[in-house]
DNA sequence: ACCTGAACACCGTTCAAGT
DNA sequence: ACCTGAACACCGTTCAAGT
């Protein structure tokens, strides 16, 4: 239904919009967030700067839809083992997550201003949801968890990201087990 | 010790580096954090903006002072009172930074960029884990608590300045909870 | 040492024009 | 509809020159 909107008249589409948001992923992986630029990307793809909004409204949406294609990479398959301890599920997906940001200079400063919306954040978030039902807390506590959780991977690793130091995951998780502690004791009272 | 060196010859210096930061964080209180230009800095306080190079090196140098200010706004005084428990010095102390951060839309994005090292970030943080040593944390776990709790704070507030919504602490104040849940828990087991 | 004007190498975005 | 060249209104930073 999205895409292959006939055109009636005028020049071929010669990209795509996933080409485009590529070509703003590579220059993520190559130059961190700051070399995410309208231009470096219109250059990439090889039309000019302003042709780019043929394609996107504007930057902002840009940054979106690369926010986007950077959670797709997060694998949620491997989180929904239910024989595992529900401890070590969000265990694996927070170290997952956290990696994933890490690798990309500055990206995780593109989550917390984007605050992202769309279909692969939602199924993160979905992800994470149902993991925590799974451990016993009722919808409401379990939304609220799921959003504890997010500041924790999102804090932690911008925090870590800019202190230039080697990054140990030994804070990050501590810091997780004592979450979970929190979370244990608030559904067993 | 600082400052008030001999101007052996030239011209007085018509400006003091607080009165830049000053203007920095004017335009921080009116235009947000991407309303931080060293460009309006200079024109503030009515000079050229290459002059700015002489009281700074860069403009990263400026932020991290602007940072400095800000975490200067908090009130350290108000959370030394030892009759009070732990949670509640905390959590007022939470409650106030993250007021102090959420009037300035985007500082927090500052926070999470800069890493701050100076001696105001440093008397927070000697805030935060004096608390905790009182709370009965041995200094290793205090450390590491207090990183935990930064991480909450500033996590929280980069997510909820985002979401356009209506800002509810509610959400802040049941996570805090269940940090003290679980930092209790690990100090008594 | 402090300050200026001019310039450089960038940004995101808009406009008018071509197909 | 898609694309281009040119321009606008910005950035941070550097350089040469004036006091």
């Amino acid at each position: 239904m999205v895409g292959a909107r006939r055109n009636r008249r005028g020049r071929r589409r010669s990209l795509s919009e996933q080409e485009i948001l590529g070509a703003a992923f590579d220059l993520l992986a190559e130059r961190g967030a700051d070399g995410v630029t309208l231009r470096g990307v219109a250059a990439r793809v090889g039309i000019a700067p302003n042709a780019v909004y043929t394609y996107f409204p504007d930057k902002a949406t840009i940054v979106r839809g690369l926010v986007e294609l950077l959670l797709s990479k997060v694998d949620h398959g491997r989180f929904t083992d239910r024989t595992l301890p529900w401890r070590e599920r969000i265990r694996a997906f927070a170290l997952d997550l956290r990696a994933e940001l890490l690798v990309h200079p500055g990206a995780v400063h593109l989550l917390l201003a984007s605050s992202p919306t769309g279909p692969n954040a939602k199924t993160v978030g979905d992800t994470v949801l149902g993991i925590l039902a799974d451990a016993g807390l009722d919808p409401e506590d379990a939304a609220r968890a799921a959003q504890l959780l997010n500041v924790h991977i999102l804090g932690s690793v911008a925090l870590e990201a800019t202190d230039h130091q080697p990054i140990d995951p030994a804070q990050f998780l501590w810091g997780l087990d004592r979450l979970f502690d929190g979370l244990t004791t608030h559904t067993t009272t």
